[in-house]
DNA sequence: CTGAAAGCGCTAACAA
DNA sequence: TTGTTAGCGCTTTCAG
C-alpha cells in the first residue's frame, strides 16, 4: 500500500515532474544561482541583489518548491514550533485558549502545534515525548499535575515551559492561570452573601479534572468557614453535558428538595440545570439559586443568564504565548508567574443581596 | 531574552547536567555501546542481544534522553506526522472530526498535527505551506475549495491528500464527506412532506462557509422543484451563536410572521431559535417547524429536540485517517472517494406527516 | 549480533 | 554580493 510510482499516469504533476520533493539544488540549477544564495533569498537573510533575488523567486515559484524544514532545523538548530498540550478539545474551554495562543504567536514567526491528552497522564507523557522529540522552541501545557517522567522531560528540555489554566501548585518553569481554589471560594462567598444556606454541588466524575476539584475544595473550605457544608453532591461522566445537567439536577432535587442553591462545576451542566428548573417552574433565583463556571458565551443565549465566573481563557492563551515568545516584557527569563483574576458574573440566577 | 546560562542556579537539572539536548552519542558513551546499536535498541530494529539492550535502555532512561526526530527524519526520509487543517475549533464540528482522526491514528505510529485557518484561504495557504515544509506523511484538509497555490502545493507534495467534510466538488486526491447539496435537498423534502410551505432560512454571513452555502443551494433547488421558494432569509456573523439564533428568529418572525418553517444552517442558532419560540409560546411544530444541521449532542439537553441532520463528523475523521494510514482496505492508492450518508433526525420540531 | 562510513537537505561561518 | 566548506544528529548500507 505505497504511493504510486513516478510513472503512474493517474497522479501526474505538471509542476513537479520528478514527483519527489524538490531541493534547494533544484532551484539552484533552475535559476543558475548557488544553493547558498537561493537559501538566503528564500529566508530573506543577508544582502542579495534584486536581479538575483528575482531569478530565484521566479524559479522557486515555477517549480513549486517547498523548503524542507527538517533539514533547515537540523542545520540551524532552530525550530519555530511551540508545542501546546491540552486535555480535550470538546470542552469549549480549550479551543478558546488555543485561539489566544495562535493569535499571539501569529506575528512572532512561531507556530503552535496542538496535542490532546484526553485527561490521561500516560497520554500526556506520550504526547510530550513525541512533541519534545521535534525540539520545539517552547511548550505550553495545561495544568500543573504531571507524571514524574513528564516533569523530568520538561525540566530537561532547556526551553521555556508554561503551565496554564491553574496557578495552585508547583510550576516547572512559568505559569499562567487563575486560582481555582480561590474561584471556588469566591463563588461560595457570593452565594452565602446572597443568603443561600443549603447548597449542593454537581460536577464531573473525572478524577483527573484537577481544576474542577480545586474549585470544589475552595468552595467547601469557604462554606466551612461560614459554618456550612455541602448538603449533597452528584457527579457524572460522559454524554451530553447539557442533558447530564438536567438529569443530575432532577435527581438531586428529588433526593434533597430542601436545597436552595446548586453549584455546577461547569456552565454546560449548569445550563442544563437551569433549563430544567425553568421548565419545572421553579423560582430561580428566589427559591433556588444556580451558578456555573467558565463564562462560555453560550450562556448569552439562555432564557435567563446563569451566574458564572469567567476563566480568562483567551487571555491565558495570550499571556502564555507571550512568555514563550519572549514578549512578556517582564525582563524575566523563565519562572514567570501570572495569576489572572476571574470575574464573577452574577447573571440572573443568584438573588441580589 | 534568551534562556539562562548553564550555570543559572534557578533552573538546575539533575538529570541533564549539560543543559543541552542529549544526543545518541551521550547514550552511547554512557552505555559503552556504539551509537548505531543504541539507535537500533531505541527503535526496536534489528537484532540486539538482551544484555546490550538493557545497558542501552538503562543509560537512556537515566540520562533522560529524548531522540531528535529532526535528525531521524532527515536521515530516514520518513516523518510520522499527518497534517490536519481545519477552519475553526470553536465550531464543535471540528473537534469531533479531530477526535475521529486521533483515535484512528493512535495505533498506526502516525501523529496528527493540527492547524487552523479561520476560514481564510490565505491562512490556509500559509498553514499548508508551513506544514508541508515538515514533510508530513499525509494531509487531511477540510473542504474542497482552496487557492490555486494551495492546490498546487498539495498536488505536488507526493503524499496522500484527503479532503474532508464535503464531496460536492473536484477533489485533489481522496475525499471523505457528505454531500451538503444533498443534505439541503433532503431536509427540504422532509419539510415539504410534513406540509410546511412558507419557509425561511437563517445562516452565517461568511462567504467562505461553502458547506453551509451548498446546503442552502440544495435546499432551494428542492423547494423550487416543488414550486416553492425561500420567503425570507437572514445571516449573521460573530457573537454567541445561541444568542444570534434568538435575535435572528425574532427579527425574521417580526418581518415575516406568516412563515411556517425556519431552516437554520447550524444547530447552535437553531437551538437559540427554538428556545426563543418556546418562550414566546409559539406552537412548535404545529404552527412553526424548525430544523438545524449537524446533530451536535448539545441538542439532547434542550427542552424539545431540534430536527437536524447528522454530519457524520466522527466517522469522517476515522475514514480519512484510514486512507492516510493506508488502512482503508480499498486496494486503491490515492483517489478514493467516500460519500457518507447523513441521517435525518426528525426530533420534535417537524410535524409528523 | 555489532560497528564504520556516508550522507539526508539545509545553514553557519568563513572566504572571495 | 556571492560562493565554499563543514557539519547538524541521525539512519542506511555494508562490512565484520
Amino acid at each position: 500500500m505505497s504511493r504510486p510510482p513516478v510513472s503512474d499516469p493517474n497522479r501526474p504533476s505538471l509542476r513537479n515532474p520528478a514527483l519527489r520533493p524538490l531541493t534547494l539544488r533544484d532551484v539552484s540549477e533552475a535559476s543558475g544561482v548557488s544553493e547558498m544564495t537561493v537559501s538566503r533569498v528564500l529566508r530573506n537573510r543577508g544582502d542579495v541583489s534584486n536581479a538575483t533575488r528575482d531569478k530565484v523567486l521566479v524559479a522557486a515559484k515555477m517549480l513549486g518548491y517547498v523548503p524542507n524544514k527538517i533539514a533547515g532545523a537540523l542545520a540551524s538548530q532552530r525550530v519555530n514550533l511551540v508545542a501546546v498540550v491540552v486535555p480535550s478539545l470538546g470542552n469549549l474551554v480549550f479551543p478558546e485558549v488555543l485561539g489566544g495562543i495562535s493569535e499571539t504567536l501569529e506575528d512572532t514567526g512561531l507556530q503552535p502545534v496542538f496535542g490532546v491528552t484526553n485527561y490521561s497522564p500516560e497520554r500526556e507523557e506520550a504526547v510530550l515525548y513525541e512533541m519534545l522529540s521535534w525540539r520545539p522552541s517552547g511548550v505550553i501545557v495545561a495544568g500543573l499535575e504531571h507524571s514524574d517522567a513528564s516533569r523530568a522531560m520538561l525540566r530537561n528540555a532547556g526551553i521555556p515551559i508554561v503551565e496554564i489554566m491553574d496557578v495552585d501548585g508547583d510550576p516547572i518553569d512559568s505559569v499562567v492561570g487563575i486560582s481555582h481554589v480561590r474561584a471556588g471560594r469566591e463563588m461560595a462567598r457570593a452565594i452565602i452573601a446572597a443568603g443561600y444556606r443549603r447548597i449542593g454541588f454537581l460536577g464531573t466524575k473525572m478524577p483527573e479534572d484537577y481544576r474542577a476539584r480545586k474549585r470544589m475544595q475552595g468552595f467547601e473550605a469557604e462554606l466551612a468557614e461560614a459554618g456550612l457544608n455541602l448538603e449533597d453532591r452528584e457527579f457524572y461522566s460522559g454524554g451530553s453535558a447539557l442533558a447530564k445537567g438536567r438529569e443530575m439536577t432532577a435527581a438531586m432535587l428529588a433526593r434533597s428538595p430542601h436545597l436552595d442553591f446548586l453549584y455546577y462545576s461547569n456552565d454546560m451542566i449548569g445550563a442544563g440545570g437551569l433549563l430544567w428548573c425553568l421548565e419545572k417552574g421553579i423560582d430561580v433565583p428566589g427559591k433556588l439559586g444556580l451558578a456555573g463556571f467558565n463564562g462560555v458565551d453560550l450562556l448569552d443565549g439562555l432564557p435567563r443568564k446563569l451566574a458564572t465566573m469567567d476563566a480568562c481563557r483567551r487571555e491565558i492563551g495570550q499571556r502564555a504565548a507571550q512568555i514563550v515568545a519572549g514578549q512578556s516584557g517582564s525582563g524575566l527569563v523563565g519562572g514567570e508567574r501570572v495569576e489572572l483574576t476571574p470575574r464573577l458574573q452574577p447573571g440572573d440566577t443568584i438573588r441580589k443581596p
